[in-house]
Parts: C-alpha cells; sequence; structure tokens
DNA sequence: ATTATATAGGTAAACGTTTACTCGGTTAAT
DNA sequence: ATTAACCGAGTAAACGTTTACCTATATAAT
C-alpha cells in the first residue's frame, strides 16, 4: 500500500493524502479528511519513512555508539538516551564499539551513510581526536572526552575532582595506606581520575607510591587481580579507590576471597553508581554519576544543534558521594 | 555530494558510478574504475543508504524491542544481537518496551514505517496474541513465547525442565522446605517456570505450599521482598528456587540482611546465569541459558527467513546448572 | 564474410514521499 | 461591480539511488 493507491482508491490526488496524513489538512474539507484516514485504517496502509527521510532530508533517527551495551554503565547511558530519544520522537541505532577505534569508525560511517540526524559517541579510550564527519552529522561526545576540532557537543563529568574527593573520603575515614586500581591512562578520563587521586594524596600529606596504583581496564577482572597486586605488592593497604565501580566489585571479591573485611581492615569506594552497586555485599560506596540523566542530556544537546539552535556546547555534571557499606 | 556529481567530475554516467560503488565492475575497465574511485576518495563521498534503500526495498536494519536494555539478561541478549547483526553487514535499532504493550505496539509499527528487515521481539509479558503485522515484516519472538497465529519464528529455552531440574538440584542437595520466587505467571515463561517447580516438588513425594511462593516481578525488588515475606510466613525455609538471577540477588541480600548464611542456612538458586552472577557474595548458583548465543541464533533465523529460506521456525535451547556459592 | 560473444558504458524509469505552485470557485471587502 | 482573500484540491518535480535495457565497438568463431 502506498500513498499513490490509496489516493486512487479516495479519488483524491495523492498530495491530499499526504496533507491529510501528516494533518496539514488546513484546506482540506471534513468529508474528504474522514473518507483518506477510513481508507488508510481499512487498508492497513504503513507509511514508507523511508521515502520520506529522502524527500525531507531527516530520518528521525539518532545513532548512539558505546564500548558495550553489557556493561551496566553504558547500558544505562543508552537507557537514558533511548529514553528521552523516544519522547523527542526519534529512535535509535545502537552500535557496540568494544573500545577498538577501527570499529567505532566503521560504526561512523555507517550512520552517516544512513542518514541519521545525529551522532552520540561515547568514544573508546583510544580514539584519536579527528573524525572523518564527512556529511558534517551533528555529534555529541557523551562520557569520554576528546579534543576534537570539530564542532561537536560534550557531556561530561568532573573526574579529576570526583576521584579527588573520593580519596579524601577515605583519609577522612581514617585511610593512611589507599591505593588506587583504574584504568591505563590512555584516555582523557583515565588520565583526569588518576590525577585527582594523586592529588589529594599530596594535598593531604601522603606519598604516592607507584606499588600502589595497579593500572588496567575498566573491567571487573582488573579489580579482582588489581586488589590481588595490592595486597601481594604492599605489606599494609587500608582503602582503596577504584576508577570505576565494575573494578570495585572485582576488588570486592578478591577482598573476600582472602578473607579480609570490608569496610573493617581495608575500605573501598568506587566511581559511577551503577545500579547493581546498592546490591552487592556490602553495598557500595561510590561517587555518583548522574549516568542516566547524561544520556538525556545528550539528546537535548544533540537535539537542539540539529535544529539550528544557539547550544552550550560544553556540559560537566558533578559527582555525588553515596556512602554504602564498603567505608 | 552525490552519485551524480561524482559522474559528472568523472565524466561518466551516474549508472557508472554506482557499478563501480558497488563492485559490479565486470564490464567496467579499470581506468574508470580507479578514476572514479579516486573522485570518490577526494570529494569524500559518502553513499545515501536511504536513497539505495528506496530502490532496493531493503533497509540492512533490524529491529529488536526488549523490556529494559539495563537489564543484564537483555542487555546480553541484545549485544548478542548486535554482535550477529554487525558481521552480517546489518545494523539494529534498539527499542525499550518497559514490559507495556503499548510501547511495544508503537515501536513495532515504527519499526515498519523504517522498513527494517526484520523485527527481534522479546515481548513484553502480558503481550497478547496477535500483532498487526500489516507489511509482514519477518519477526522471530526471542526468550518469550507467545501463541502468535502469524509464522513467526521463536527462539526459547526449556523453562520448565529447566526450573524443574533446578528445583531437584534443591533437593538433592538436602533442602526440605523450598520457596519460590518469581514473576505473575502472565507470560507463558512465568507458567511454564512455576509449572516445573511445582511437578519436582510432586514428584519428589513434597508438598506444593501457597505460603511459599511468592510472584511479582522479575526483579531485584521481587527477590528482597518476596524472601522476607517468605521468612515471615513460614516456621522454617531452607531453599528457595528463584525465577531468575535478579530474584535471586534480591533474596541474596535479604537474607544477609537478616544474617541468615548462605549456603549453610538456606540455599538459593537462580535462573538465567547473567554474568553478574559470578562476581555477587557468594556467586550465585544458578540455571543457565545461552544467553548470547540465543541473540545470535535470533538473527541467524530472522536473516534466514529474510533470504526466502527454508527455515525451522522454532529453536528451543537447553538449560544448564552451573554451581556455585549459593547451594 | 557473417554471426556471436564479450567488453564498456549510457538512458531513463522507478522506489514512495513531500511541497511549491497552480487553478478554480466562493465569500468578503471596497 | 470589481478586487481581494480564502478554500479545497491537484500537478509535477525532486530527493539519490539502482537496474533493466540499449548502443557500440572489438574480438572470436563459423
Amino acid at each position: 500500500m502506498t500513498i499513490k493507491k490509496i489516493a486512487k482508491l479516495a479519488n483524491v490526488s495523492s498530495a491530499t493524502v499526504s496533507k491529510v496524513i501528516n494533518g496539514k489538512d488546513k484546506y482540506i474539507s471534513e468529508a474528504t479528511r474522514k473518507r483518506v484516514l477510513e481508507i488508510v485504517e481499512r487498508e492497513g496502509y504503513v507509511p514508507n519513512a523511508v521515502a520520506k527521510s529522502l524527500k525531507v532530508k531527516r530520518t528521525k533517527t539518532l545513532g548512539i555508539v558505546i564500548p558495550d551495551v553489557m556493561n551496566l554503565f553504558f547500558s544505562e547511558l543508552a537507557r537514558g538516551v533511548e529514553d528521552a530519544a523516544e519522547k523527542m520522537g526519534y529512535s535509535i541505532i545502537l552500535c557496540n564499539s568494544d573500545n577498538k577505534v577501527s570499529k567505532e569508525e566503521k560504526y561512523i560511517q555507517i550512520l552517516q551513510e544512513k542518514m541519521v540526524d545525529g551522532i552520540i559517541l561515547a568514544a573508546s579510550e583510544s580514539s584519536v581526536s579527528k573524525y572523518f564527519n564527512k556529511r558534517g552529522t551533528p555529534m555529541v561526545l557523551l562520557d569520554r572526552d576528546l579534543s576534537v576540532d570539530d564542532q561537536v557537543g560534550k557531556i561530561t563529568v568532573d573526574n579529576e575532582s570526583g576521584i579527588y574527593e573520593a580519596t579524601c573520603f577515605l583519609i577522612n575515614k581514617g585511610c593512611r595506606d589507599i591505593g588506587y586500581i583504574s584504568s591505563e591512562i590512555s584516555s582523557k578520563i583515565s588520565f583526569q581520575r588518576l590525577s585527582g587521586y594523586k592529588k589529594a594524596l599530596l594535598d593531604r600529606g601522603f606519598q604516592v607510591s607507584e606499588s600502589m596504583i595497579y593500572l588496567n581496564n575498566y573491567t571487573i577482572e582488573t579489580g579482582y587481580y588489581g586488589m590481588l597486586e595490592l595486597l601481594k605488592n604492599n605489606i599494609r593497604v587500608d582503602g582503596v579507590c577504584c576508577g570505576n565501580d565494575m573494578i570495585a566489585i572485582g576488588a570486592i571479591k578478591a577482598l573476600n576471597e582472602k578473607g579480609i573485611n570490608i569496610p573493617t581492615d581495608v575500605k573501598i569506594i568506587g566511581f559511577d553508581d551503577i545500579y547493581i552497586t546498592q546490591y552487592t555485599e556490602p553495598p557500595i560506596t561510590t561517587m555518583a554519576q548522574p549516568i542516566y540523566k547524561m544520556g538525556e542530556e545528550a539528546v537535548k544537546m544533540i537535539l537542539s544543534i540539529i535544529e539550528g539552535k544557539e547550544t552550550e556546547l560544553a556540559k560537566v555534571f558533578d559527582t555525588k558521594l553515596i556512602e554504602r557499606g564498603t567505608t
């Protein structure tokens, strides 16, 4: 069923059908309007959005590329994006980059070919600055900052001060030998977080010891092996600041296995506040990012760019301490 | 940049450009092929997939509608789907139904308008059988079975025998008072699971007590409050079979709070084997579904339907016991 | 010498919409 | 009575591809 066939059945032109379907029926009589609508209903007509998109040069579709939906942080981000997009009449194409620049680039190309109206990118850690935005598709960087020369929006969180506060919190709780487990500093956020940890230590009169720092990935495994490593290399460690909550989960597992009590013997603080942290044993104290909200903001920002509105291209959120059982 | 402009620059027809871009260059001289390709590269030409789709009536896009990506079960399903789709050159549009038929229907309509080549649906629990598949878009039901009259593919797991085995396992481990916490039986899977639990009890000479059964949702909260309820209503309970892993997580939290030891005092078994189960404290014993694989199979099946191949329209996987710390 | 086949490429319609523009007719204003 | 404004609807081009079909030349086969 096409608009033309509907038109024939209703004895009107395809223009008329188009108008009534799209509610541009100011100059359509109530009689024809009803008749057309009835036939549309009766015939089970489904509008062809791709034909429409070709004409109006707009797909009402957004692309989102994230490292991995199975990661709770990104699934919440994705959910925030999807919900906000849906409210505004947009669909989203989901792409998992696995933190690989090659996949990321490939996806961005495909999204541009599919003529998405905008791309929301949680860049892989080793992402380079330059994107061939050949089509000039509007883009906003989410969570992961990138020094990019194109005009792109940015939604971030203050990582350095977040980890700074987290570390200070551990110190205030009485920790004296505080370790740090996180990802390699191949990305800006990783650098900023490590920097926050070191700064806090120094500001409070502690020393930074490389044996107290374990860097690998933002994964549970890193937390697990990192904790083991810290325990092996140091006579004592009574607190550890984790680069994110996944790492905290892994660290807790390692401590549990070693029979080390949390929080009595060692205190743990995470970062992100993914929703599972409230259900672990013990529940994890963490520096919360407004994850879902950031997803929402990303679509607000990109829609604003798409609509050509005057837009503030950078929005940085604050983190917030959520104290639970691991401190 | 369009194919026509490229054609002009290369002094060939748009047909020729199209042919070289799509590799249908059997009858194109090496010279023109190179020239066209160079100009394409130089001009940063990006093919317009929506124009192509309109012509070839195929979008290389699949729709997936699931209750919620933030749920680890569905995010793994989604990941399996996305990976398999990507390998076959397909993109996916992600839709969260929140378990609501209204959203589900709305999304299916939109997906059809966007002319996706197929729809993979993890139906909401109260989904009704009939879908207005006006366009006749190929469809496969994933995880959630539905008695549907249209010709749709189905990927499922043997729920009844899965829970049956889980319950038997608890019995074999010495449990005598086994509770069951799960979702309302508003869906086929919920019915089958409850049925498996009851059957196991009866087959082994136990009685089914309604006070030992708590039904609500497939959520952590249900597990938490359900466990509390079971404890309140029964003199003793030494084992509980959970309708899924989220419920198990909630139940464990409740037990931990009550200072009841797992697995000594009460044993817990979950269902699904979402990846977080290995990292909880204690790690959760569960009946595993091949979640990721089921996602992959769903796209294999739908592509096979799309390509008009002779296809077995039902695939049911077995569950597998994974013994960990809660039993 | 004729015919067949392979090579290289062009023409133009079609995919299903939207929309600027046109065209009568009716009503209201001058 | 003329003009202006409003109604209701139709015409046809355009969006960017693909592809069936056509043309023309060169080579090979009979």
